[in-house]
RNA sequence: GGGCUCGUAGCUCAGCCUGGUUAGAGCGCACGCCUGAUAAGCGUGAGGUCGGUGGUUCGAAUCCACCCGAGCCCA
């Protein structure tokens, strides 16, 4: 036998130890290994991008995802876990364009593709080692070896096969899609950077008059818009169809309903306005805000009962020939609100998200009156055409054609914010652009059913925002006009773009274009020069690829067979890996990675590729603010681990709040962490090694009889494993962390130690008590294993401490050991909250826990009970001579009794008050009869039963004690001093003040000494009588009372105040000390 | 504008799904204690209109509706 070593003192020596350890024994391949057989628990990577450097918050999600695979493969799963690595996208293209000191697309291609996208392949693995150094300094168990990254010509192939796939399944198309859009730099904006342009602006908005067709009155509805550019582009008009609108005819002016109401005919800010007699339609809650003529009300209906309504369209042949049934109708649409303008909702199909997806919808003209250039079309009447759309006198001959045909309301400005370009300022249009699409929407039915199937966590993600997001879900926008992506397979013939091929591998396009050689890579542009000619009967055109490239969404979304390069390899191995087990991200990846996921296995495999996903929120400063560079409040993770250390960072995360709430870091409070429960574990383990080594104590050896507080801590132990287990299991790591520290600071550390520690040291017997040991031993052992997902560092020092070497992540996960024994829990609960009332009532009658006290009486609900051994435990812990059970102590309490509500409540219902009323005032004889298990009957206007289960039956104790009661728990203390129990409190003062000489002297603890104590008489009357029990405690070998020696060198004197009067100590190290084993108390 | 989450003590969080009348922890604070784990540790106490309003119910922190505030995602 080793021993049990020291365990070390700093966290970074500890962690450092166990990390050189896995490093030399390979122990992550090992715990492979060790299951090589097991059934599998497939974990999926969610690829980072090592394009920027890891945060602290990515060692929250890390964390997760290591503590899930380490729990899983203590129980016996083999988790492979394979990393990857997302190396495509804007991000990487933006920083590309900072490190060449160019900006937008133009720049780009003056440079040229090869160059740009030569740059970007070099900056996507700057973090790589990063990103490696941070996983392995914070334990996260991943395989780096065999990593995928989505660049990888494999990657693509794959990714190619998947769109082919599409495409044959007839859900590839091109279309428009509505993007924020520069008209300056002639590209789409992507959601991040349109974030970065919005500024606050002072715009004229617009309410306009549409004249209805086939109205009697030939009323106008009134239409509002803060975007005027956009009405050329009106194809109709959106009500909400369960909305109240107002018919209104406009009254002649001689009497303005309201100060500031001017005449009808001319309003205010310029002109426009209405005429007497005119009838105009509104939403009823909005007339007020939007009428400043005299009106009345002439007619009120439903939105529905407008739809279908034609109107005069306000720039005729602004769209060519365009129309449809549909056009320049009022349409019903639910996202109509009544919070700003009319309640009718000017719908520009190519201008804006909602009204193009209610014109796809309704089957509205798709046709632009806007050029890429920002100017409007030739088609486009008034003046208007060749005009940038936001330019000023633009707005004014838009407002005059208006204004000359009667049709504009009111002109008025608006302030709202506005996004603009982040690279020139310009004010970005939202524009319908082309697209390709997935046909998601082809399968919406089958991703909400699939997606109820996963096991989310917390179950709110799945149904809430992934359920809601899925049910309300729209074709997924694919391409993007970029350089550095995933190159969409799709050629193009040049004569008819309906001729179209979409390649599912590189032999394909061998086959048709011609060897690609050795070093092909798929990446623009070399890409972009296969072509071949269209193979349409007579066409002759010739086939070329689409610029575009993938959303980088998609390379992840293929990561299930793509890390594998299937089809075209590792069959079987993508098999049995599909799906996974299990994945974890954050709650932002709902419509990233989660929803790409979703849709491309649904599509290709009719599947969700990810049985259960556990979501994390996200990471927030100490004030519960975002953690962002510009704020300077982000923490960089490598000074947080250095700081506080691995494990306490990871337990930190986990135990603080639910991994799906936000996470404040904190570092107080990690501090906290560390302190509790890891200073405590640590604290515990050194104590078991100090004595283990110093009694000889082995593991091996046989046992004593377990004691009635062994018993408990195995008790509490197993019941621990049940909730950690189960906890562990439905990823709940957060309970799991909680409940292990609370038996280790509370069970194990400030009750089970506490109350044994005497039992480890030398008696007169020698060697220690065996059963404390042993019971010691299991728990840390137990804990370390139920530690070792959360905080794989202390936990495998503890047990290859324990167990001689043996790593904690090869072994298994605890099981309860059949020790669970309620009823001594409840016992050992009774003790405990007894204690906290003894001391609460001492505090209470100001007696020290030092001074001993004659009784205690002592009362547990239910009527139960202490046992000899629990009373005497009690008796210790509050420093009384007896404990008097409950019963034992008449006269001193009272019965009364407390209605229990839930049972009452379903016998009596309405009459529950009443009869509760009654039970509190029973007699003390109907209670006695009560707790003995027989019922009362009871007249409250009405005749009612009491049974026992109705009533609580509590002693309050009468006034004279130091009481204190709380749920049914009474500690009654006598408080009555006699002489001898005033001298065994002084006795103990005068210990307590030898032993603070003692330290303050500098002694060792186990340093003899000679002691002597001169005073007060009461106190030297004290010390004679307990003087075996003084040089016991002091560890005096001899001691004197009543004189004070001379001072001497080497001699310490002090004079002390005990209660008031005086005390000298003169203590002197004996020579003689020295360690020759225990000694006796 | 929509969806989701959160709102409980000065601070950080349990409890809410499954309603039961005395709402719990920790930190901080005050007071006290311990000294054979000790640059730690322990106990006691003060501290709460459970965001607001209304409803359901004998009974609401808990269920329902509306509102307010914060955050995230999407417009």
């Amino acid at each position: 036998m080793s021993g049990f070593p020291p365990i070390p003192d700093s966290h970074e020596e500890l962690e450092q130890e166990v990390l050189a350890a896995w490093d030399a024994q390979d122990t992550f391949r090992a715990s492979l290994a060790a299951r090589e057989d097991a059934e599998e628990f497939v974990f999926y990577e969610g690829p980072p991008t090592a394009n920027g450097k890891p945060g602290v918050h990515h060692v929250l999600a890390r964390t997760i995802k290591d503590a899930v695979a380490r729990y899983r493969t203590m129980k016996g799963y083999r988790v492979p876990r394979k990393a990857g690595w997302d190396t495509h996208g804007l991000p990487v293209e933006l920083e590309a364009e900072r490190k060449l000191g160019i900006s937008g697309k133009s720049e780009i291609e003056q440079l040229g593709i090869e160059k740009f996208n030569r740059i970007c392949r070099e900056s996507v693995f700057r973090y790589k080692g990063d990103w490696e150094r941070l996983s392995r300094r914070i334990g996260y168990w991943l395989d780096y070896d065999s990593p995928y990254a989505t660049l990888s010509p494999d990657f693509v192939e794959s990714g190619w096969w998947a769109l082919a796939e599409i495409e044959k399944r007839g859900l590839l198309y091109q279309g428009y899609r509505v993007v924020p859009y520069c008209p300056r730099c002639g590209t789409g904006l992507s959601s991040h950077e349109v974030a970065q342009g919005y500024r606050g602006v002072t715009e004229p908005a617009v309410t306009v008059k549409f004249r209805l067709s086939d109205d009697p009155d030939g009323a106008a509805l009134l239409g509002w818009t803060t975007t005027p550019w956009t009405l050329p582009g009106n194809v109709a008009l959106a009500v909400r169809p369960e909305m109240t609108y107002l018919r209104v005819r406009v009254r002649d002016g001689g009497e303005p309903a309201d100060e500031g109401v001017v005449s009808p005919g001319r309003r205010h800010d310029g002109p426009g306005g209405a005429s007497p007699g005119e009838v105009l339609l509104m939403a009823r809650s909005l007339a007020e805000e939007t009428l400043s003529h005299p009106y009345e009300v002439v007619g009120e209906m439903r939105g529905a009962d407008l739809v279908g309504q034609r109107y005069e369209p306000l720039f005729p042949d602004a769209l060519g020939n365009a129309t449809s049934d549909t056009a320049w109708t009022v349409l019903g649409a639910d996202w109509v609100s009544d919070g700003e303008g009319t309640g009718v909702v000017h719908t520009a199909v190519m201008y804006g998200e909602d009204d193009f997806a209610l014109g796809r919808q309704a089957g509205l003209p798709m046709r632009h009156s806007v050029g890429p250039d920002g100017c409007f079309l030739a088609a486009v009447p008034g003046g208007l055409a060749g005009r940038a759309v936001k330019d000023k006198e633009t707005e004014r001959l838009i407002r005059q054609w208006l204004v000359d045909r009667d049709l504009l309301y009111e002109r008025r400005m608006h302030v709202h914010n506005y996004p603009h370009c982040w690279r020139c300022e310009t004010a970005l249009l939202y524009m319908a652009r082309d697209s390709w699409y997935i046909r998601a929407t082809a399968v919406r039915d089958r991703l909400v059913e699939l997606n109820r199937q996963v096991e989310w966590c917390p179950p709110e993600t799945g149904r809430g925002r992934m359920g809601e997001w899925l049910a309300g879900n729209v074709d997924w926008a694919l391409s993007r006009e970029r350089y550095w992506g995933t190159p969409l397979p799709i050629w193009l013939c040049s004569v008819d773009p309906g001729h179209r091929q979409v390649l599912g591998s590189f032999r394909e396009l061998a086959e048709l274009a011609g060897e690609l050689g050795d070093d092909f890579d798929p990446h623009r542009p070399f890409i972009d020069r296969y072509s071949w000619p269209c193979r349409q009967k007579g066409c002759g055109g010739e086939m070329t690829r689409i610029p575009e490239v993938a959303d980088a969404w998609f390379d992840s979304g293929a990561m299930p067979w793509a890390q594998w390069h299937y089809p075209f390899e590792n069959q079987d191995l993508f098999q049995s890996r599909f799906p996974a087990s299990y994945i974890a991200e954050g709650v932002d990846q709902t419509r990233g990675w989660f929803y790409s996921l979703l849709v491309l296995s649904t599509i290709l495999f009719d599947r969700s590729p990810f049985k259960a996903a556990v979501v994390n929120d996200q990471v927030l400063d100490a004030k519960g603010h975002k953690m962002s560079k510009s704020r300077g409040n982000a923490v960089d993770p490598w000074d947080a681990v250095s700081m506080h250390g691995a494990d306490v960072v990871r337990f930190y995360f986990l135990s603080a709040s639910s991994v799906w709430n936000p996470t404040r870091w904190d570092s107080a409070a990690v501090g906290e962490t560390r302190r509790k429960m890891f200073s405590t574990l640590r604290h515990t383990y050194r104590f078991f090694a100090i004595y283990a080594e110093a009694e000889g104590w082995e593991p091996a050896g046989r046992s004593a009889e377990l004691t009635e507080l062994d018993r408990w801590l195995l008790s509490r132990l197993d019941g621990l494993i049940e909730t950690v287990d189960g906890a562990c299991h439905s990823y709940d790591l957060t309970q799991a962390a909680r409940a292990i520290q609370d038996f280790v600071v509370d069970d194990l550390s400030n009750w089970y130690v506490r109350r044994s520690r005497d039992r480890f040291w030398a008696t007169d017997g020698g060697g220690g008590d065996s059963a404390a040991f042993s019971t010691l031993h299991a728990a840390l052992l137990a804990v370390s294993r139920l530690l070792a997902p959360l905080a794989p560092f202390v936990s495998d020092w503890l047990h290859r401490a324990l167990t001689g070497g043996q790593s904690v992540h090869l072994a298994d996960f605890p099981q309860p050991a059949g020790n669970a024994d309620p009823g001594l829990e409840q016992r050992m609960e009774d003790v405990r909250r007894l204690s906290a009332l003894g001391r609460a009532a001492r505090e209470e009658a100001r007696v020290r826990t030092r001074q001993p006290l004659g009784s205690m009486v002592a009362v547990a609900p239910g009527g139960r009970r202490l046992s000899p051994s629990m009373a005497a435990v009690l008796a210790e812990e509050v420093n009384v001579k007896e404990i008097v059970a409950g019963d034992g102590a008449a006269g001193l309490l009272k019965l009364s009794a407390k209605p229990q509500y839930n049972t009452l409540g379903p016998k009596h219902g309405p009459r529950t008050q009443a009869v509760a009323a009654a039970v509190r005032s029973l007699p003390e004889a109907d209670l006695r009869q009560l707790r003995e298990g027989r019922s009362v009957a009871v007249n409250v206007g009405f005749a009612a039963e009491i049974e026992p289960e109705d009533v609580v039956v509590v002693e309050t104790a009468e006034a004279g004690l130091a009481v204190a009661s709380d749920s049914g728990y009474v500690a009654a203390l006598d408080t009555t001093l006699t002489p001898d129990l005033e001298a065994e409190g002084s006795a103990r003062e005068i210990v307590n003040r030898v032993q603070r000489v003692r330290k303050d002297a500098g002694l060792d603890v186990s340093d003899r000494i000679s002691l002597s104590l001169a005073g007060d008489p009461r106190l030297e009357a004290a010390a004679t009588a307990f003087s075996d029990y003084i040089a016991g405690e002091t560890l005096a070998l001899e001691m004197t009372v009543g004189q004070s020696p001379e001072r001497a060198p080497g001699r310490y004197v002090v004079e002390e105040a005990v209660d008031g009067v005086r005390l000298a100590i003169t203590m002197e190290r004996c020579a003689t000390s020295g360690k020759t084993g225990s000694v006796a108390k």
